[in-house]
DNA sequence: GAGTTTGAAACT
DNA sequence: CAGTTTCAAACTC
């Protein structure tokens, strides 16, 4: 049961209502059933969160739990699922308050100062997440733009990917693995991998740390089988708690397993993003194919910078660190909070796009993303910042642009670079456009590279993977999402032993496919507009561009997704939010992220993500 | 798992 | 803004 109205007593009730609005909860289930919870969830796993100065900062939502939560009450039919697990826990609920009283909530967390202070940063980290998914701050209206936050999430994203997942992520994502431990997993097929694709419009981090939800997906049907294995529910409690609890309680076993990608970390930055999506009927894999599964997540492990600075992986994508980081004098916890989000302050005043997204990239617009054509080629996104690659070629993950499964652009500086998504000019303005088609080569030459293209073409197995990061823009933004080459897990090309060490020539099996798409973007794609949007300058408020063009899903995902790089976990995703870029939105203004959307929060404006 | 390489982030 | 140092990931073994 569900009672409508009471949202403690029935969150569910009210959740869905948000969703509704937000989400149009019916489609979804439809879609939903349709498709693959696995998919979506793993996509989804993310996390969401809320930023607010004033209380503290950081919440996390779940986005991932939510979009569970959510999904699972329709599954089973009722929404009981929060209740049955843990009344307080809903979701729902959670998201009521969030609405009825930031104070509130927080307080309901709880979270003590003085047990803060207690015990072991364990005990705090637990208390602290826990209380940290409690986000106060957030405010979700009601549909509107301004309720943005709700928990459609990544849905599209989702719907993306699985396609991809389908074909071959399934192997590859299956995979887990963690960094690169296994190699094996890369083996997957090199060649298939599918082409990279990108939605509209897209913000990538890099910095994203991306969930490993990895085989683990296990959340995957939750209808079939809610019961992930132990081992995930355990390590999803423990872990996870942070992000979930609440969520998870809700649908204990089921959001557990998205939670069990351990990654899911709060987030600081806040933002949430929605998303949407649907899509993806099949299901597929669940697990792991192979069988390890495992876990995965890694994070980081800083020794030096108390993950305070961008050094940090989960500094930069703004998520607390959690358990599967193996940090030293960690810092970067909901505990400290107060310090996280300075030091953020300082950062991002030093430099503005520090925290932004790193890889943007445009839709081109016409594509729908919908559609998932396989051509879509991330090669329309592009790095802000560019590389400044001189030893790998950009041919490796030490490149931020091939770690972003984007080409290299105008802005890099990379020598010899031998990027295999292609380099394009970074898009300057929007005339940018013809520029490019011609400039593309010309660029090329201007760098040097000439040859790559056509290496590009041929080569084009290698899958970076993306991160993706939604920006949440105030308003919408779904039209900025990027696709990740691979999605999932991509795995880089293993160049080396991997397959065939004829990773270029040879295996590249899939060549074929991704020849179209270099064709593509070769052709035309290189041109890509840029929109302004995504660009640094460009301003954000204009970006927010209506909804997605897709059309399949309007609602905005204002999600990121993040995937996670091949070898690191098997995928990860995050939904970030990003506070307000600067870059994205606007930067000025808004200032950043943080204090945008502290003044934001805090005094009026609902947005709560949005930046405004 | 230790050690090396790498390029961004941070610092000067 | 450039040069140097610091840093942690990516990669190698
Ligand atoms: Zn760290
Ligand atoms: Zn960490
Ligand atoms: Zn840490
Ligand atoms: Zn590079
Ligand atoms: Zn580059
Ligand atoms: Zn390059």
């Amino acid at each position: 049961m569900d009672t409508p109205d009471r949202a403690a007593a029935a969150p569910s009730a009210a959740a869905r209502a948000e969703l509704m609005d937000g989400c149009q909860p019916e489609k979804l289930n439809d879609e939903i059933l349709g498709c693959d919870w696995d998919d979506l969830i793993s996509a989804t796993s993310g996390e969401l969160i809320a930023y607010d100065e004033d209380h503290k900062g950081v919440q996390l939502a779940v986005s991932n739990a939510e979009s569970c939560g959510f999904l699972l009450s329709k599954l089973t039919g009722d929404g009981d699922i929060s209740d049955r697990t843990h009344p307080s826990s809903s979701t729902q609920t959670y998201y009521r308050e969030l609405l009825m009283d930031e104070d509130q909530t927080e307080n309901a967390q709880l979270v003590p100062d003085g047990e803060k202070n207690i015990s072991t940063e364990e005990i705090q980290d637990n208390l602290y997440e826990a209380n940290g998914s409690i986000p106060t701050g957030y405010k979700v209206e009601t549909q509107q733009q301004r309720g943005m936050r709700r928990r459609c999430l990544v849905f599209e994203a989702a719907g993306y990917s699985n396609r991809i997942v389908q074909k071959e992520s399934v192997m590859d994502l299956s995979v887990s693995t963690c960094k690169g431990k296994s190699p094996v997993q890369n083996h997957s097929n090199p060649g298939k991998t599918p082409s990279p694709r990108v939605l509209r419009g897209i913000g990538l981090h890099l910095n994203a740390l991306a969930l490993t939800s990895k085989d683990k997906m296990v959340c995957q049907d939750p209808i079939s089988s809610l019961v992930p294995s132990s081992a995930t529910q355990q390590e999803a409690h423990g872990k996870m708690l942070s992000a979930g609890e609440n969520f998870i309680h809700s649908g204990s076993e089921l959001l557990e397993l998205q939670m069990d990608d351990d990654c899911s970390a709060g987030v600081f930055l806040g933002n949430d993003h929605d998303s949407s999506q649907s899509n993806s009927p099949q299901k597929k894999r669940r697990k792991a194919d192979n069988g390890d599964d495992g876990e995965a997540c890694k994070r980081c492990s800083c020794k030096k910078s108390k993950c305070l600075k961008l050094y940090c992986e989960c500094f930069a994508a703004g998520v607390y660190c959690s358990e599967p980081c193996s940090c030293q004098g960690c810092l970067n916890k909901p505990i400290h909070e107060e310090i996280v989000l300075s030091t953020r302050k300082q950062i991002e005043f030093r430099n503005p796009l520090a925290f932004a997204p790193k890889v943007i990239r445009m839709s081109d617009a016409g594509q729908d993303i919908t559609g998932e054509d396989p051509n879509n080629t991330p090669a329309s996104a592009r790095h802000k910042r560019g590389c400044n690659c001189k030893k790998s070629s950009c041919l490796k993950k030490y490149c931020e642009c091939y770690q972003g499964g984007v080409g290299c652009s105008s802005n890099c500086r990379c020598e010899g670079c031998k990027n295999t998504f292609g380099k394009r000019d970074a898009a300057v303005s929007t005339e940018a456009e013809e520029m490019k088609q011609g400039g593309e080569e010309a660029e090329n030459c201007g760098k040097e590279k000439e040859n790559d293209l056509q290496k590009a073409n041929v080569q084009s197995e290698d899958q970076p993977f993306l991160e993706l990061v939604p920006i949440t823009p105030p308003f919408d933004v779904s039209s900025s999402l990027l696709k990740p080459p691979n999605f999932s897990s991509a795995k880089p090309p293993r160049p080396t032993k991997a397959r065939s060490n004829s990773s270029r020539s040879s295996s590249k099996a899939p060549g074929a496919v991704h020849s179209q798409k270099f064709t593509k973007i070769a052709n035309s794609g290189l041109n890509e507009e840029m929109p302004d949007i995504l660009r640094d300058d460009a301003s954000p408020g204009n970006c927010v561009k209506t909804s997605s063009p897709n059309g399949k899903r309007v609602s905005p995902p204002h999600n990121a997704l993040s995937v996670s790089p091949s070898q690191k976990g098997g995928r990860k995703l995050i939904l970030k939010s990003i506070p307000s870029f600067p870059s994205l939105i606007g930067d000025a203004s808004s200032g950043s992220s943080m204090n945008s959307s502290e003044s934001a929060f805090n005094t009026a404006s609902p947005l709560a993500l949005g930046p405004s």
